[in-house]
RNA sequence: GGCCGGGUGGCGAAGUGGCCUAACGCAGAGGUCUGCAAAACCUUCAUUCGUGGGUUCAAAUCCCACCCCGGCCUCCA
């Protein structure tokens, strides 16, 4: 079985042919670097860097560009309000996304393109669209002529005769047709510009996507992938212009991943979204959660279905985190060291797993990443580890446990989970705001050992109410304890 | 109005014609283990898949109608 994902363009799943067999580009729409990003561009994020890594591990080389927005009306605005140059603001959140994303387990892209630095490739794709008469100056702006570019609409489902008589906002009249989009937009004082031959102004949003993937990826490429908002106009415009230049097809296949909505105290459900100014940071969460537990929350649900966000469900995805990282501590009750966390190669390994559940996962990431169906995998790897272990303890055989655990981490290597110690994962301390009080009552991991000692002689000594008073103290603290033959396991409640 | 997703157990979520008396996780119940716990393991937890029709030997899965939720058509991941 081979990799099937669903095309957007066509809308149906498809087998997943690479043009150059072996290579794969990827470009993803990336960030408007102007703000903190919430939950729905985490989703994006680890998406697709789940499916690039799912790439990866089949064998194929990928070259994944993410590019920032980092020139456009909203950052202009907010650098005017928190009056800070532009780069400052950009580089700011160019940082902080990099920071987010790190602890989300998302790799970085190969290639980070920032529009302004892409000024000349810009300006080149706007002359070849003038030259072919694809777009027109007007009033000062150079707009894209959408009556030209005859198969508009085809991405997004939709027809211009209908997108035309749809109520549209603020008819402006240098535009010969209403949806005509802007290329290249006339500088306004106080504004940043660059010089073209259509005079100083700066980029519309959507050619930048163009011309960078253009320069990164080439004339035709592969996967172009960003949330489902993008397909109309973004995407539907990014088709028109390159192909409107160049004259060919350009991505194959396009994904898309479905919405984050927040549900409110009245079960009301909405869009997460900047404007609707509902959003929860990834910062904010990372507070008091894990980024791995905020990345198996999104992976429990398939990309292109739309995901309820609430806390309560966070707090299910760590449970189920707990239980990962309950086996691989479990693991090294009986192996000294646990195996690396590297993601499985298929293309060497499938020979040597003729077991069921390199197999399962394969297939469940193959079908359009099925990252649901690869995490119940991962589940009953999970069990089936820590039966071992029990087996291992009345003089089993530790080489299947370490093929278990060695698979556990490498399909978990997939999907960007189960790479830490798990000590990492249990003493994870919640630094949030829960409040002060807990920043006293807080049990340092020092202070918590040292308990842990007192208890286990008192245990000894078979002083078994002085040992259940010192574990009320610790669970006091949050701290809960798991009595094993030889040692005493301790970890953080959430 | 046009177009697009989605409605599966207490919750989340797979499954899209027979392997489904519905995977997996969370929560719950009982048991084993334990000084007691915790964790783990075992057992249990939807004869039912928004509603009503229909097609079929067979439907959560296909067709029709309807209801509900969300989105796009304007910046948005």
């Amino acid at each position: 079985m081979t990799l099937q994902l669903f095309n957007s363009l066509g809308r149906k799943k498809e087998p997943f042919v690479p043009r150059i067999p072996g290579q794969v580009g990827i470009y993803v729409c990336g960030i408007t670097a102007y703000d903190y990003c919430h939950i729905g561009h985490a989703r994006v994020m680890v998406c697709f860097d789940t499916l690039v890594r799912h790439l990866r591990a089949g064998g194929l080389q990928v070259t994944h560009v993410c590019n920032f927005t980092d020139i456009d009306d909203k950052i202009i605005r907010r650098a005017l309000q928190e009056q800070v140059a532009i780069e400052e603001l950009t580089t700011r959140f160019i940082a902080a996304f990099h920071e987010d994303m790190a602890a989300l387990g998302v790799k970085r892209a190969d290639v980070e393109p920032k529009a302004t630095e892409h000024l000349p490739e810009m300006r080149t794709m706007i002359a070849t669209l003038i030259d072919k008469g694809l777009a027109y100056e007007s009033g000062g702006d150079v707009f894209f002529a959408v009556d030209r570019f005859p198969s508009y609409g085809r991405l997004s489902g939709k027809h211009l005769d209908e997108l035309e008589s749809g109520a549209r906002v603020d008819v402006d009249l240098r535009k010969r047709n209403p949806l005509d989009f802007v290329l290249w937009k006339g500088a306004k004082p106080e504004e940043p510009h660059w010089p073209s031959p259509w005079g100083d102004g700066r980029p519309g949003w959507h050619i930048e996507c163009s011309a960078m993937g253009v320069k990164y990826l080439g004339e035709a490429f592969d996967l172009h992938g960003g949330g489902r908002d993008l397909i109309f106009p973004h995407h539907e415009n990014e088709i028109a212009q390159t192909e409107g230049a160049t004259g060919k097809p350009w991505v194959t296949c396009w994904l898309h991943n479905g919405f984050v909505n927040v549900v409110d105290e009245t079960g009301q459900k909405e869009k997460m979204s900047k404007s609707l100014d509902n959003f929860r940071t990834i910062r904010d969460l990372l507070a008091a959660w894990r980024g791995e537990t905020i990345r198996l929350f999104l992976l429990n649900s398939h990309y292109r279905a739309p995901l309820d966000f609430s806390l309560e469900l966070l707090d299910a995805a760590r449970a189920g985190l707990d239980r990962l990282y309950g086996a691989l501590r479990a693991a090294c009750e009986v192996l000294d060291v646990l195996p690396e966390p590297t993601a499985v190669y298929w293309a060497r390994e499938q020979q040597e797993r003729p077991d069921g559940h390199a197999q399962r996962f394969r297939e469940a990431m193959d079908d359009d990443l099925n990252t649901p169906r690869a995490l119940a995998v991962l589940f009953d790897l999970a069990r089936m580890i820590n039966r071992t272990v029990g087996e291992c303890q009345h003089g089993g055989d530790k080489a299947s446990l370490q093929q278990q655990v060695a698979l556990l981490r490498g399909l978990g290597a997939i999907l960007g989970l189960c790479g830490d110690a798990p000590e990492h994962h249990f003493r994870f301390c919640p630094a949030d705001a829960a409040g002060q009080e807990s920043e006293q009552g807080r049990l340092s991991d020092e202070a918590v050992e040292r308990l842990i000692e007192q208890r286990t002689i008192a245990r000894r000594n078979r002083d078994f109410a002085g040992a259940d008073r010192m574990r009320a103290e610790l669970a006091a603290g949050g701290i809960v304890l798991e009595d094993q033959k030889e040692r005493t396991l301790w970890r953080r409640e959430a």
